[in-house]
RNA sequence: GCGGAUGUGGCGAAAUUGGUAACCGCACUAGACUUAGGAUCUAGCGCCGCAAGGCCUGGGGGUUCGAGUCCCUUCAUCCGCACCA
């Protein structure tokens, strides 16, 4: 019989299911290892063959480890909350729900035909209540947490109650509020109930808040700055606008310095790592106060700059349109023009704000500062190019150091000051940003670098600063104007919030009868009718943002069926970090660092052990599409083959890949795909075939290029594919998925076949003893695939599978002896075909393979370093004279080549290769 | 502008990490077989050259007995961030 892969691969798929083979043991004494791929949203158009890339490549090491003794946890869930579901329940008005579970069932098909060894009695769907229950109570935790700067983690607020009562706030330390006053024990224990919760508010690592947040009015809800693409939002494009809300926020800000340091222990790859590193942005500097003149205004600017050494070449202060400080500098002669530059600003969207970068636009307010340092009197300005958002929303401007400050003063009429050496003699000064100071009173003649420290030493001093770190990261926004999303567990009394019992969680997702705001414009779930807790009070309205659930999903895989706990500290205990963790470069920022920021969270409250969720980062290549294009002859009813397009003018035309064999189209199906075209006529090219153009562009719906895995497997084999998405080049990298490639593996899988079958179809593996040459190659393989695989190189370890079978092939190897090794190592790869021929050896006692094999290093060894040289005229072997030399009182007459001779020298280092072909005499 | 990568035959790529550059596959060429297939087998396949031989890892320079690999410099392409003070 030859290969027969349809008939083997359901055979196997049904005998692993039945036989619970990949179910993962809880209690084990053996070491632990956890796969993990980034879990798919189920959009209705199913998986396309990009999908299974990194699922492919987690599953051979799962399946490598398991075979190597691991206990191995490799499970596959779904991130099931999301905006398609809930924009098709708009439409149609069917349930998310329904939609979701429909399209889970589609993506489990299809996964299920590609034989991957899921542990699906672990299966995760945010979406679940069972899973989202504690979704709820992890935000619960946070909403009841603080974060202790002196301790340097999260602590129960319960504690900070405690100190409150003790000492007031005056000595704590914490992440919170900018504007939370300060207030004595005695104070606080006489505040009312509710001022106490406004104040502890202010400290919770969850917290709602007046903010101004990406609105997407298409959407109808808010963006996080990761989901926005410049200026439109990344699912669906539409456009995004700044607008002020009261949203729920996670203060992930407290956590910036351990989500730094963080990134140094763990193995990702330098751009991710350096993503985040960007988002966080960590810079230092010094934060300082000017005093504002006249002094009829009350107060002082406080500024942060990374700049102190500048300081006398600031010549004038620059505030963000959105502070509120605007009010209070603008003076009544001003007042018109700010109150219309402010107003320009506030309803620029942030596509248009992005797009003018290089536009220069403000406006004076009237008032002055005093730079402390020179005694000069500076104007105030406001202007949009400083961010309210980042540090104090003020900036001391340089024009003579910085580029912005630099065009602004020039737009402007606003003096120049150089205070750095040379740049005074160009005609932009802020070209040379470090050297010697002048101009700067005492701190003449100092470099930069002393000079940062020199003035911070002196802010100090005069108490009117400090130094100071600052980060990029912004508090992230919690809250969706969105249905479909885990509801916030929290109800209100008034306006303050609090969390509910434990006991009544999960709060379920309500019914309503429209998907859509209600009319007073709240969210959703505004429509559902009583839905009020205990009867009376209110519950949050917005619902959970999409990584809510995915910032903690790996956790609950461990332990997925704990009705007790969202997992058992025995269960995180045990699995611990996450070992290998494969997905998209997508989530870089996103998904990575929230993730990264709840399991520092829960570590802190000591709900788990460990700090990094995942150890090994790979960010696998997108599988890009290779459309097919046919040539239209302009204005005619004609189209024309590739090979002749030039002598024409012509228009290109996608056309569906699934029409196209190689590169020759099939004429009539095309007709059929595009009836209009029935009577077009079609010039053929040099051997009467009609040749397409390709093009390498993204997997979509749109170009016709998408290739479905279902499509494949029944044509090739999922071991066929399986193989050829691990071929095609380093997992890391983009690659189209080129359909003519695919035969080679195909036609691998049969010569593997073949060696187990004559031409009759006879099955004739030998018992006979194989030789030291047959031997040799499978060692060498077993050991290159085990060092492949160790350091996850995919991509080689297939060459050389189909190296191996290729020399089998030309010693005529039938020996059972080096088939069952090389079966049990290629069956990570290609488990279905592997499985039936270890089964057709028939007298092999298990019927499934389970171990992976070891290599002999005696069949290598004579690899290295055998090549002879000829010694004195006699044939010796380099090594064994190499291990001569040192004792050997040489005198050489050397008619070599020069390595060699050097070598001799005692110059060369330890390794040589002598090509073999160039024997070396040396004389001793 | 800042940051991260990548650059090797016609194509996808490999190189035991500083030691014979191009494993393996695709495409191509020639031949064999044949139940004519989208099958299989054999041989060839970086460039120049009849050959011996010479030249080849984006360009230039350097370190080294030896560089695709390390260092400097330069060019090109891709990705991410971007008025972050």
């Amino acid at each position: 019989m030859d290969y027969n892969p349809q008939e083997i691969e359901a055979k196997w798929q049904a005998y692993w299911e039945e036989h619970k083979i990949y179910q993962t043991e809880t209690n084990s004494d053996k070491p632990k290892f956890y796969a993990l791929d980034m879990f798919p949203y189920p959009s209705g158009a199913g998986l396309h063959v990009g999908h299974p890339l990194g699922y492919i490549a987690s599953d051979i090491i799962s399946r490598f480890k398991r075979m190597q003794g691991y206990n191995v946890l490799h499970p596959m869930g779904f991130d099931s909350f999301g905006l398609p579901a809930e924009q098709y329940a708009i439409e149609t008005g069917q349930h998310p729900a329904i939609t979701t579970k429909q399209n889970i069932e589609t993506f489990k098909a299809q996964l299920g035909k590609l034989g991957f060894d899921y542990d699906w009695s672990r299966e995760v769907q945010t979406s679940s209540p069972d899973f989202y229950k504690w979704t709820q109570w992890i935000f619960q935790q946070i909403f009841d947490s603080w974060y202790n700067q002196k301790t340097d983690k999260a602590e129960p607020i319960s504690e900070l109650i405690s100190e409150f009562e003790k000492n007031g706030n005056t000595q704590v330390k914490a992440d919170c509020d900018e504007d939370t006053p300060s207030f004595s024990a005695e104070e606080w224990n006489k505040f009312s109930a509710e001022e106490k919760q406004h104040l502890l508010l202010k400290y919770r690592l969850t917290y709602v808040a007046d903010s101004i947040v990406n609105w997407c009015p298409v959407l109808g809800t808010v963006l996080a700055n990761d989901e926005i693409k410049d200026g439109f939002s990344e699912r669906g494009g539409h456009p995004v606008e700044r607008k002020k809300m009261r949203q729920w926020m996670m203060r992930i800000t407290a956590y910036s310095e351990k989500l730094l340091q963080g990134l140094d222990g763990i193995e990702w790859s330098d751009a991710v790592k350096e993503m985040q590193r960007n988002w966080i942005g960590k810079s230092f500097g010094a934060e300082m106060e000017f005093e504002i003149d006249p002094s009829g205004v009350s107060g002082v600017l406080k500024v942060f700059t990374t700049r102190p050494d500048t300081i006398y070449g600031v010549t004038f202060m620059v505030i963000a349109p959105e502070l509120d400080l605007v009010d209070t500098l603008t003076t009544p002669e001003q007042k018109e023009e700010v109150a219309k530059y402010v107003n320009w600003a506030k309803n620029r969207s942030e596509r248009e704000r992005q797009s003018e970068v290089k536009t220069v636009t403000g406006v004076f307010t009237g008032s002055y500062a005093i730079n402390s340092f020179s005694g000069e009197k500076i104007p105030i300005w406001i202007a949009d190019y400083v961010l309210a958002g980042y540090g104090t929303g003020v900036v001391m401007a340089v024009p003579s150091s910085d580029d912005r400050d630099f065009r602004f003063a020039t737009q402007f009429g606003i003096s120049i000051k150089c205070v750095i050496e040379g740049s005074e003699d160009l005609d932009d000064p802020t070209e040379i940003k470090h050297g010697k100071l002048i101009n700067s009173g005492s701190l003449n003649g100092m470099n930069t670098q002393d000079a940062i420290q020199e003035v911070i030493k002196e802010i100090e001093k005069r108490g009117i600063g400090k130094g100071k770190i600052n980060y990029r990261l912004r508090d992230a926004v919690f809250s969706r104007q969105r249905y479909w999303g885990e509801p916030v567990p929290v109800y209100f009394e008034g306006d303050i919030p609090k969390v509910l019992p434990e006991m009544t969680l999960p709060l379920h997702l309500p019914e309503i009868d429209e998907y859509k705001p209600t009319e007073e414009g709240e969210p959703p779930l505004g429509r559902a009718e009583n839905w009020k807790y205990e009867d009376k009070y209110e519950y949050e309205l917005t619902t959970m943002p999409g990584w809510a659930g995915s910032s903690w999903y790996f956790l609950r895989y461990m332990d997925a069926q704990n009705n007790e706990e969202f997992a058992s500290k025995k269960a995180t205990e045990y699995w611990n970090q996450v070992d290998l963790y494969i997905g998209g470069t997508e989530h870089a920022v996103g998904h990575l660092l929230y993730s990264r920021f709840w399991t520092q969270f829960l570590c802190d409250r000591g709900f788990i052990n460990h700090r990094e969720p995942f150890k090994k980062l790979i960010n696998q290549g997108m599988i890009q599409g290779m459309s097919a294009l046919v040539y239209r002859v302009k204005d005619e009813d004609k189209f024309v083959s590739f090979d002749l397009k030039n002598d024409y003018e012509t228009t290109e035309l996608h056309v569906d890949v699934s029409l196209v064999e190689g590169d020759v189209l099939d004429i009539e199906a095309f007709k059929s795909w595009r009836p209009e075209t029935a009577n077009y006529e079609f010039i053929t090219g040099k051997d009467g075939k009609f040749i397409c153009g390709n093009r390498v562009e993204k997997m979509s719906k749109r170009w016709y290029n998408v290739v479905n895995p279902d499509a494949v497997v029944a044509r090739y084999s999922a071991d066929t594919m399986r193989l050829y998405e691990m071929f095609l080049g380093p997992l890391e990298q983009s690659k189209p998925w080129d359909p003519k490639n695919i035969d080679g593996s195909f036609r691998f899988l049969r010569k593997l076949w073949r060696l187990f079958e004559n031409e009759q179809s006879e099955f004739y593996v030998s018992g006979d003893a194989p030789s030291k040459d047959e031997w040799k190659v499978l060692h060498r393989t077993i050991k290159k695939v085990k060092e492949d695989l160790d350091r996850y190189s995919f991509n080689t370890v297939v060459s050389e599978f189909m190296k191996l079978v290729n020399d089998l092939n030309a010693l005529k190897c039938n020996k059972q002896a080096i088939f069952e090794p090389m079966l049990r190592m290629m069956a990570p790869y290609i488990p279905h075909i592997t499985e039936e021929l270890w089964a057709k050896m028939g007298h092999i006692k298990s019927i499934h393979i389970e171990q992976f094999p070891d290599f002999d290093e005696k069949y290598l060894k004579e690899d290295a370093f055998t090549y002879p040289i000829m010694i004195n005229g006699k044939k010796r072997h380099l090594m064994d004279f190499a291990a001569e030399m040192n004792q050997a009182d040489i005198t050489t007459e050397v008619l070599a080549d020069e390595t060699v001779q050097k070598w001799l020298e005692g110059k060369a280092p330890k390794k040589i290769i002598v090509v073999p072909k160039k024997i070396v005499n040396i004389v001793v």
